[in-house]
RNA sequence: GCCGGAGUGGUGGAAUGGUAUACACGUGCGACUCAAAAUCGCAUGCCGUAAGGCUUAAGGGUUCAAGUCCCUUCUCCGGCACCA
């Protein structure tokens, strides 16, 4: 036996698998011809940023590539593709600081990219290749623009139409606003305006993030907030809000369907909580304030309508469009306007601090009218009120929300509440009984510290098993002078201050006592004892309960209703205001109503409408940049808008001298003379457009009529599934970036009938990131940066792979340790040693065969789970069973070798070779364990005694309940441990313990 | 603040409610060697000479049995954050 040379194993191997085409995908005619199922594996794949990989980089890849070799070893048609994006941002920056031309840094990246890989012994089929920048791919990213562009969302279908469909409705039907007479007579220019509105991909005006500093406009996801505002996620350059012409694309008419559709996927929990949390549905009400002198009205947003009557006064945003004009009418126009130039200052730093206290002017005269109690209400300007979100405008309801209460005690504006806590008891002995009548009482609920300690009265009562606070009815009195009274009466104390109310709260129960239900109108008071100067307590009362003195801590495990908690934490917290949901009050004919049933009536009763909204926007579909796919639209001289027809994609980016930004928020394409000549738009696409469908692209990557053809298109994208692509893994960073965005252009796709599944990705997994030993990030910065081409070169590919499989769970960041990879070479050396041991038959299987069968069932499901590492602990088990036995049978062996493969391919392909198998240990069937071998002979059952164990019995796999139990009491350790005492009860767990309790 | 996830030896980590600490690193001792490295063997949660006891962030609960389920608290990581 030669020593194990991985540079030479590696290298030929290597070699071998692209001479042989090892891992060549099969198009649908030739899979399904072997009915040969198909199973598609997807990395994400990588911008060439040309800093080279560091070790974390293919951690993913190597995950997915175990996952390949596994299933195309059990006989699946694997697709495992690889390419590039290689649009945007990072390669033109690349390019500008190196001063070359984008596509030949592209190119040289991708070279370095490629060599880096191509050691790691990754089974792609490298003929499948695409690259986002070249015309024949971009070519099709430019047609899918196209489709979008000329599709409108349908809400009553709740999909994606042909626009022409549209046109076809205006003709014949009209819309809301005009009819098809009205439509026939506009211009075209008319008829593009009007369709822009609807188009999925369209042309707008909005506040964007325009950067400076990069000439460009940045997407939401590409910037982050620091100290000093907010700055872009790449370079770290200020960035401030524009308004610009942009293309768009109307990702919120999906807000629904994005996140509905999530549930059927195979997605981490955090991934599809991010998604959601990012599209941020919320349902509520709009609601129009008509105002005094204006014929204006101001619409607010609202999932609180049930607290309509508690608005005091409204806020607009500075920026709201009506400002500009209700100001000109307002007593202190000056003031407003230097509140307006203050908050556009504040937006390029931090307008959205949460701790900072909110500020705001009135537009003092002008006035809105309540839409119900028609009532004038104050109207103000604040910068905590968002222009994009909502209408841009709130009515404040101080008594019920957190920020219009700050707001509210700031500038001394009226407070009104009318919502009061509800508690409906409806299961238990306390539940409201239908046949019983329902008797309204007042009631008051006094809480009552004591004159010197810090401690508070509470009554245990002796025929209920109730603990409460002092309770009682009013009688009509006014609640503290009740509340005072009931303590006298209950307690027997003289000296009682009232010190304040604690709010209200009702309740609806059935009073078992007195055969009826209640429904109490609680106030809460609260009071304090001035000395302990008592009276006697009237005999009734002494037997109705006990009074008892509570600490703080006492008083939380003590009282057990709701009520008395709410009331408990408003002694604790003066400031609390209540937010939830609760019965209403002070609301007219709404009085009594719970908040879910009048957030309903009371929209209708004011003539609002239900309406949903999302924090997340359109997102912006352009930049002003080079380096991207241009946008295949052309403008005339009076604004026209023409398509660049299929046949004459791709629309090929012009050759420039320079391809820097202009700065002026036009790209570079301006500055050449044929382009804006012919008018062609001179925005380009934004990085995520070309990963939206590159997935598509790899099914048949050469396809010249379509961007890949019906038949590609059924096989791997089978319409019985809801994801196309199988297993997709990649990082988490891209949640709510280029995931939901292909999700979204997969959607279009889908509505239109271009791609057979909803959904893009069925499953997904996320890789966790490697970071250097000293628990940080990797990287040039830290000087931490760990060179996967050193280790290969070092311990070899094998024994990185098997090393990143091994370290820890998949989808968990991991700090990298170069003291431990010694372990993996050392397993995979050992490996190599285990072929002195085998024979050709005749070997002692009973030390390793129940192991064998073990681990190549273990390893079978592990990597189903991508749970890599504790497969490859079970192969480490095997090996060391492995040693122990004097000799192994060929057969057994090799299977543990194969079950090994997907790790470490290179061995494999080798000690596969060095008995004389034919072909690829990779072509090989991938195999089965026989369920009968999986138990040994005999078993191993622990002996506890009430769950703690007190010996070892090792018996016979037949043995039955009854002799492992005698056996199990003859045990000296039992005996000692029983120290005579009859166990009360005997629990056997079949093959694993017998306890004894006691 | 809100929403997720997690806390287990010196380290990375393992454990369908059923023998906690698998597997690996490190460390110690031994073998081989003139010696060292490599390799092989043994040991290795904590306290204790031992018998034995204790141990999965802390505290409580459910259970014959809890790292695992429930409640409270603390810490860390991730996401969102004036979203009306």
């Amino acid at each position: 036996m030669k020593e194990y040379d991985h540079k030479k194993i590696e290298k030929k191997w290597q070699k071998e698998w692209v001479e042989k085409n090892t891992y060549r995908t099969l198009s649908a005619k030739q899979a399904s011809a072997k009915k040969m199922r198909p199973f598609y594996i997807l990395d994400m794949f990588p911008y060439p940023s040309g800093v080279g990989l560091h070790v974390g980089h293919p951690r993913g890849y190597i995950g997915s590539d175990v996952l390949a070799r596994k299933m195309r070893m059990q006989g699946y048609n694997v697709l495992h593709p690889m390419g590039y994006d290689a649009f945007g941002l990072p390669a033109e920056q690349y390019a500008l600081e190196h001063k070359i031309h984008p596509r030949k840094a592209v190119e040289k990246n991708v070279a370095t990219f490629e060599k880096q890989l191509s050691i790691i012994g990754l089974s792609y089929d490298w003929a499948r290749k695409i690259n986002t920048t070249d015309p024949e791919y971009y070519k099709w990213t430019q047609w899918g623009f196209l489709q979008i562009y000329n599709s409108w969302f349908d809400p009553k279908k709740n999909k994606a139409r042909p626009i022409a469909e549209l046109v076809r409705i205006f003709e014949t039907k009209g819309s809301d606003t005009f009819s098809a007479k009205e439509w026939k007579a506009m211009t075209s220019m008319e008829k593009q305006n009007v369709l822009m509105q609807y188009r999925l991909a369209y042309e707008g005006y909005s506040d964007v993030n325009w950067c400076p500093h990069l000439g460009t406009v940045l997407a939401n996801d590409e910037i982050v907030e620091s100290p000093t505002g907010p700055i872009s996620e790449r370079g770290g350059y200020p960035v401030e809000k524009k308004r610009m012409r942009q293309w768009f694309m109307r990702i919120t008419a999906y807000g629904d369907r994005l996140i509905e559709d999530l549930e059927k996927l195979n997605w981490p929990a955090h991934m599809k909580e991010i998604q959601k949390n990012w599209i941020g549905k919320s349902e509520g009400s709009e609601i129009a304030f008509e105002l005094e002198h204006f014929p204006d009205r101001v619409s607010v947003f609202t999932t609180r309508a049930d607290t309509l009557f508690g608005v005091t006064y409204l806020v607009l945003a500075p920026e709201h469009l009506l400002v500009e004009k209700l100001k000109s009418h307002a007593q202190n126009e000056s003031e407003i306007d230097a509140y307006i130039v203050a908050t556009k200052k504040k937006d390029e730093m931090m307008r959205t601090a949460t701790d900072k206290d909110k500020t705001g002017v009135e537009l003092v005269g002008v006035r809105a009218m309540h839409p119900a109690t028609k009532e004038p209400l104050p109207v103000w300007i604040a910068d905590y009120v968002l222009p994009q979100y909502g209408t841009g405008a709130v009515m404040a309801v101080p008594a019920h929300d957190e920020r219009d209460a700050g707001f509210a005690l700031r500038y001394e504006l009226p407070v009104k509440n009318v919502v009061t806590p509800f508690f409906a008891y409806t299961t238990g002995p306390d539940a409201v009984r239908n046949d019983k009548p329902m008797v309204k009482r007042d009631t008051v609920v006094a809480i009552v510290k004591h004159w010197s300690e810090d401690k508070y009265i509470g009554l245990k009562w002796k025929n209920q098993n109730w603990k409460t606070f002092v309770v009682g009815g009013t009688n009509g009195e006014n609640p503290e002078i009740a509340a005072v009274r009931e303590v006298q009466e209950e307690t027997g104390y003289k000296n009682i201050k009232y010190v304040r109310t604690l709010g209200e709260a009702q309740s609806q129960f059935y009073a078992t006592h007195k055969s009826e239900n209640r429904w109490a109108f609680m106030t809460g008071v609260y009071l304090e004892l001035e000395n302990g100067d008592h009276i006697d307590v009237v005999e009734g009362e002494k037997q109705l309960h006990e009074v008892v003195w509570l600490s703080k801590k006492e008083v939380e495990s003590f009282v057990d209703s709701n009520e008395s908690f709410l009331f408990w934490n408003a002694v604790k917290d003066q400031t609390q205001i209540f937010t939830n949901d609760g019965v209403l009050v002070n609301s007219e004919m709404f009085d009594g109503l719970t908040s879910q049933e009048a957030r309903e009536k009371i929209t209708e009763a004011v003539g609002g409408k239900i309406v949903t909204k999302y924090k997340f926007r359109d997102a912006v579909f352009a930049r002003q940049r080079y380096w991207g796919e241009p946008i295949p639209l052309a403008k005339n001289a009076d604004g026209v808008i023409s398509e660049v027809s299929l046949s004459k994609l791709p629309l090929e980016l012009p050759k420039v001298t320079s391809y820097e930004p202009t700065g002026t928020g036009e790209g570079p394409l301006a500055s050449v003379s044929a382009w804006k000549k012919a008018g062609y738009e001179t925005n380009t696409m934004p990085g995520w457009a070309g990963s939206s469908w590159y997935f598509m692209r790899y099914i048949d990557p050469s396809a010249k009529k379509q961007f890949a053809s019906d038949t590609e298109l059924a096989y791997w994208f089978n319409k019985k599934k809801t994801g196309g692509v199988d297993v997709y893994v990649g990082g988490a960073e891209h949640a709510t970036g280029h995931l939901l965005y292909a999700r979204f252009w997969h959607k279009v796709f889908f509505d239109l009938g271009y791609v057979p599944t909803k959904e893009p990705f069925e499953k997904l997994m996320n890789q966790g990131m490697i970071l250097a030993a000293d628990g940080r990030k990797m990287s040039k910065r830290w000087g931490n940066v760990v060179n996967p081409d050193e280790i290969v070169s070092l311990y070899g590919a094998d024994t990185l792979r098997l090393y990143e499989m091994f370290m820890g769970p998949f989808d968990a960041s991991l700090p990298w340790s170069t003291e431990s990879i010694i372990g993996s070479r050392r397993f995979i050396e050992r490996v190599w040693k285990l072929q002195a041991r085998v024979v050709k038959k005749g070997a002692d299987v009973s030390i390793y065969e129940t192991v064998l069968h073990k681990t190549i069932k273990k390893v079978t499901e592990d990597i189903e789970s991508f749970s890599f590492n504790t497969a490859v602990s079970a192969m480490m088990i095997c090996s060391n069973t492995f040693e122990k036995a004097g000799q192994i049978n060929e057969e057994d062996f090799l299977s543990f070798v194969k079950i090994l493969a997907p790790f470490t391919p290179h061995l494999a392909d080798e000690l596969w070779n060095a008995f004389a198998q034919k072909g690829s240990i990779h072509s090989a069937p991938w195999p089965t364990f026989n369920p009968k071998k999986l138990v040994s002979e005999t078993m191993t059952i622990a002996v506890s005694v009430n769950g703690k164990v007190k010996a070892e019995l090792v018996v016979s796999k037949d043995a039955t309940e009854s002799e492992i139990v005698a056996l199990a009491q003859k045990e000296e350790k039992l005996i000692l441990a029983l120290a005579g005492r009859n166990p009360q009860r005997v629990i056997y767990v079949p093959n694993r313990l017998v306890n004894f309790v006691i």
